[in-house]
DNA sequence: TTTAGGG
DNA sequence: CCCTAAA
């Protein structure tokens, strides 16, 4: 039996809560999260082969500082004009490789509080700060494409003028392939909404505003080719976008949530990059960089001078720019966490396609994560001239795509703070855990052990069809083969993005800004998000028609891994974003707890907060421990959105109440127990 | 799984 | 919010 007895307490009454729960048998707690970390992949070795191999025609990726910044002018002439709307803005000439261009613009918006922020705070984190030329560059790039897009035709040319100069640099250039673009664009629902100005529409293809609930799945991007600056026959390969879904976990759903006043970033990878958690309302369709890196045949010796120092600027940047990325708290919470060290450094040196290989474990892997996750990338390598030395294969890549980005901003974010939003989530790709994947004919090159010999890339003809995409880290998909749990996955999952939504769960709860926008997707909070899992088989899917290169594996893999991937590696060492209480829920909250009284948060949490999946009993109970310290505080010390105080002074007397009884009833409690 | 608390 | 011991 359960004795309830009937309090005369003041409020609606309170009840006497049912006899403890305690009795019930006990279940095993048995999960024990673990974690953990592997390094050992293999896969990346190929890559590293190749870069080794490379040679780049210009300098290296990391490009000279000064390379980057003439090519920051270059795109910047070609490109912009005043009048677009979206104007790229390099970064300050010779400043560029020092700082990233988009703090600046940032400044403009509120965001640009936060990052200023919090880049510091990062810095100090993570212990790595350096200037990054890198994110500039990304900036500048996508900016540049995104623009180029809405120009389209004449924008190819400027493009081109920019880009030759770019090239030399060695920079990263970005394709735009409008008509692909565009088609896309048709195809999303997705408005710009970035650019104000009716020039905007370059910025469609650059970011779509998905009507939809961003966390759930992009429409399919469709493949596009991305054209290569080059002018060089564009193969294009129709890679699939990479649509991105942006998995986002229940818990993640609510946007209400986000209080990030500025924009949160997307990772559209589906891939286990803790990082994120941020979930996007609009999307950055991928964009195609261009990547003109070149690499010195030794890795090592990239120390080519220039290079050399590039070498780790370009680390640094990519851990500054982590440090610097919008993303939330949480998000960069993960990426301290974990793996940041990897990828950063693998980047460093070779540019994309070390970071790759570190995250990714294993080729095999790679590729069939890569299929789930996202397809990312074509590849633009454009041809590789080839050997000069019998033993060494020169390879130019001219362009990788990046992968699809969801990417959330108010209205009222300014264009500077979307750059920079921009900016963080290709960042965010590149730092987080890009994999490389190596297509030959189209087809993935699974094996890393192979050599080039083998796999026949080393020979003339084969250059022409040498492909390396950039994928999302792996470690979200964890190949079949893989046990789910293996470890190798968690390198990987530091780059896992986690998405947010915005919707809050009771829709009162969004305070923010976005709100508005958001409140589309309120019911996403229910969980209705898709999961990550579905939305990377769709997509995977998609893209893999889109593909036609790759398609089967990618498809096989989605198809394989999808169902589990999500749980695991997603939630491994995720934190849940943060998602402070609105007073609409406190207010629930205080009324549950005057009802049924502390200590049945299951209760409590059926009884209000039963739709709000994102509210755990434990969360529930968090809050009511954290409210009661907050009303015995005085006002001036209380932080985070104001709770009326009236709602504290029912906490403390419910509190009080609730302590009382639970002290008597542990008295009366040997009979009761008896009695029952 | 749920509670209860510390972190 | 997370993590965990206990129940």
């Amino acid at each position: 039996m359960v004795l309830q007895k009937r309090l005369d307490y003041g409020f609606n009454g309170y009840q006497v809560p049912a006899t403890p729960r305690a009795t019930r048998s006990a279940r095993r707690r048995g999960a024990i999260r673990k974690r953990v970390d592997d390094n050992s992949m293999g896969a990346f070795d190929l890559l590293a082969t190749i870069a080794g191999k490379l040679l780049l025609e210009g300098e290296s990726s990391p490009a000279s500082s000064h390379t980057s910044k003439d090519q920051c002018a270059g795109t910047k002439e070609n490109c912009l004009d005043g009048d677009k709307p979206l104007k790229v803005e390099p970064c300050d000439q010779g400043s560029c490789d020092r700082r990233i261009p988009v703090s600046d613009h940032i400044s403009q918006g509120p965001n640009q509080s936060s990052c200023s922020k919090e880049s510091p705070v990062h810095q100090n984190e993570s212990s790595v700060m350096t200037t990054s030329n890198c994110s500039e560059r990304f900036a500048s790039d996508i900016l540049v494409s995104g623009k180029c897009k809405n120009e389209t035709g004449s924008f190819t040319s400027k493009i081109e003028a920019g880009s030759s100069g770019c090239r030399e640099a060695g920079e990263f250039k970005l394709d735009g392939e409008v008509k692909t673009l565009i088609k896309d664009e048709t195809n999303k629902s997705a408005k710009v909404l970035i650019g104000t100005g009716p020039g905007m529409c370059g910025l469609e293809d650059p970011v779509v505003w998905e009507g939809e609930p961003p966390a759930l799945v992009s429409s399919d991007s469709s493949t596009k080719v991305p054209m290569y600056v080059d002018h060089i026959p564009q193969r294009s390969f129709p890679t699939s976008r990479d649509d991105v879904k942006v998995v986002s976990r229940d818990d993640d759903e609510n946007s209400s949530g986000c209080t990030h006043p500025v924009t949160s970033i997307k990772y559209s990878r589906p891939a286990p990059s803790r990082i994120g958690d941020r979930r996007i309302r609009k999307i950055l369709a991928s964009k195609y960089w261009k990547v003109a890196p070149k690499l010195k045949d030794d890795i090592h010796s990239n120390s080519y001078r220039d290079q050399k120092p590039n070498y780790h600027n370009r680390k640094n940047c990519y851990k500054r720019q982590r440090s610097q990325m919008n993303i939330p708290f949480k998000k960069r919470k993960l990426f301290d966490r974990n793996a940041v060290l990897n990828i950063d450094e693998g980047i460093s040196r070779e540019g994309f396609f070390d970071s790759r290989g570190k995250g990714i474990t294993g080729d095999a892997s790679c590729s069939k994560m890569q299929g789930a996750a996202m397809k990312s990338s074509s590849l633009a390598g454009q041809h590789s001239s080839f050997q000069s030395r019998s033993s060494h294969v020169k390879l130019r890549i001219k362009s990788f795509r990046v992968p699809e980005l969801f990417i959330e901003i108010p209205d009222t974010a300014t264009v500077g703070s979307l750059k920079k939003t921009v900016m963080d989530a290709v960042t965010a790709v590149l730092g987080g855990g890009v994999c490389v994947g190596v297509l030959l004919q189209g087809k993935k090159v699974r094996d890393d052990n192979k050599t080039l010999q083998q796999t026949g890339i080393s020979q003339d003809n084969q250059l022409d069809s040498l492909g390396f995409t950039l994928e999302p880290n792996p470690s979200q998909t964890p190949p079949p083969l893989c046990s789910g749990d293996s470890p190798r996955m968690l390198p990987c999952n530091v780059l896992q993005p986690l998405t947010r939504y915005p919707s809050g769960p009771t829709s009162e709860a969004s305070p923010e800004p976005h709100t508005a926008s958001l409140g589309n997707f309120i019911e996403s909070d229910h969980d209705s998000a898709p999961s990550p899992t579905d939305m990377s088989a769709e997509k995977s899917t998609t893209d893999s028609k889109a593909l036609v290169a790759v398609p089967d594996m990618s498809v096989e893999a989605l198809a394989v891994v999808p169902g589990h991937r999500k749980s695991k590696r997603f939630d491994i060492g995720q934190r849940r974003i943060r998602r402070p209480f609105s007073v609409a829920e406190v207010e629930a909250l205080v009324q549950a707890v005057e009802k049924l009284g502390t200590g049945r948060w299951r209760d409590v949490k059926l009884r209000a907060f039963d739709n709000a999946k994102h509210r755990t009993y434990v969360d529930l109970k968090d809050k009511w421990k954290t409210l009661v310290h907050t009303a015995r505080i005085s006002p001036q010390q209380r932080r985070g959105e104001p709770v009326p105080q009236e709602l504290l002074d029912r906490v403390l007397t419910a509190h009080a109440y609730w302590s009382q009884q639970q002290a008597k009833q542990q008295l009366k409690q040997p009979e009761t127990c008896l009695l029952v």
